[in-house]
DNA sequence: TAAATTCAAGTGGTCTGACCACTACTTTAA
DNA sequence: TTAAAGTAGTGGTCAGACCACTTGAATTTA
């Protein structure tokens, strides 16, 4: 019946690596040990290591190269997005959550660049003007968050956003995204607000 | 040189396992092939297949069954976002930065219940004044959370309030926190934000 | 006949040991 | 001094072996 409690080797590793990864507060770039000596430590067998090593691999988390070893890499969920969208049938209700999640955290990043010192937003402006790729609001709001100067704030919104991917955006939208910069310059949080929901009820 | 073209074994059969699921049109529930069967058909050996699943499962897309089988799974994002947090939060964070994080997420929580209906918060103050453990803050948050009714926002928040091991509530901060749900109830959020603010501040 | 038991086949879970391919470094030879 | 060859260590892959578990059929029992 409730047979949920047998966790598996390959999770018991993965835990064990995130573990090793925090007590030697290793870092982009840094090496994990060999899959042979990983396997010796935590007396599991290769193959168990292995499964752990591509399932993190496959988020995205390390990077292996042959003959060198395993090392730790920048998150960048890209590739995880497209495998998921590929295999996903979206829920509604999934996605609904995401989007007011993210909804959320930009109006946080909006309201706490307005609340700070005032900046000038010409660069972004100037650079929104000519981006010419995919999503929009992606660029827009990296920039936005990059400037507020919290880390791990960045990184969440980060998180959430590549995971609700949905439309991209038409040109039309390239003025509201200017609007927002422009309320956001002018430390109108109201405004700002108003743009940002201007650009979610489309 | 030009390497990086060098395709793994399990990413192949990741992706042949992706075909296979849109080509029969598989949908929750149902049970692919087994470990060995793959194994054959893709002409690949029963490790590569396995950690293949292994991946895909950290993933939250198949779920497998001791004896049984291997099940395609309804996809939750919680599940990947959740994970890939645990791993985003052990990378060098400053506690001040944890602690803005949560600050705002508890600031939009309240903004949320302030703005949608009315509703009481009577039972919520006596628990809170009988309350008897360790967090009062994790204590209150976590009913205020669940009533904004997103699961994934309370799970953010929950994530990353465990990661922000503060501690200790003086008696002094009952009334704080009473105060800020008392505000909450009369729908008034600048009323609210500064109670929360008193909080942190302390 | 109906119910309980036993048994066999199939499945995932794990481990071992073996090669191969690649990299970096050391040793050797020119 | 420099170039080449060799070597040790690493990830990549495979084959095969058990084990634990589930299911359903065959058998036994009531």
């Amino acid at each position: 019946m409730t047979n949920t409690s047998k966790i598996k080797v390959y999770q018991e590793v993965l835990d064990k690596i995130r573990q090793f990864i925090e007590a030697n507060s290793l870092s982009e770039g840094d090496r994990l040990p060999s899959e042979r000596e990983l396997a010796e430590q935590l007396n599991a067998s290769r193959s168990s290591v292995r499964e752990a090593l591509r399932a993190i691999e496959l988020l995205g988390l390390i990077e292996t190269k042959h003959g060198e070893g395993t090392f730790l890499k920048t998150y960048r969920p890209y590739h995880t997005v497209e495998l998921l969208a590929t295999f996903v049938l979206r829920q509604p209700t999934t996605k609904h959550e995401l989007l007011e999640v993210r909804h959320l955290l930009e109006e946080q990043c909006l309201s706490k660049l307005i609340s700070s010192e005032q900046q000038s937003f010409k660069e972004l402006i100037d650079s929104t003007k000519q981006y010419n790729g995919q999503d929009l609001h992606t660029f827009v709001f990296s920039e936005l968050f990059e400037l507020v100067d919290n880390e791990l704030f960045y990184k969440i919104w980060h998180l959430i956003n590549n995971f609700s991917q949905t439309t991209y955006s038409n040109k039309l939208d390239y003025d509201r995204y200017i609007n927002l910069v422009l309320s956001v310059e002018s430390q109108d949080l109201s405004s700002a607000l108003q743009d940002l929901n201007s650009i979610y009820e489309k």
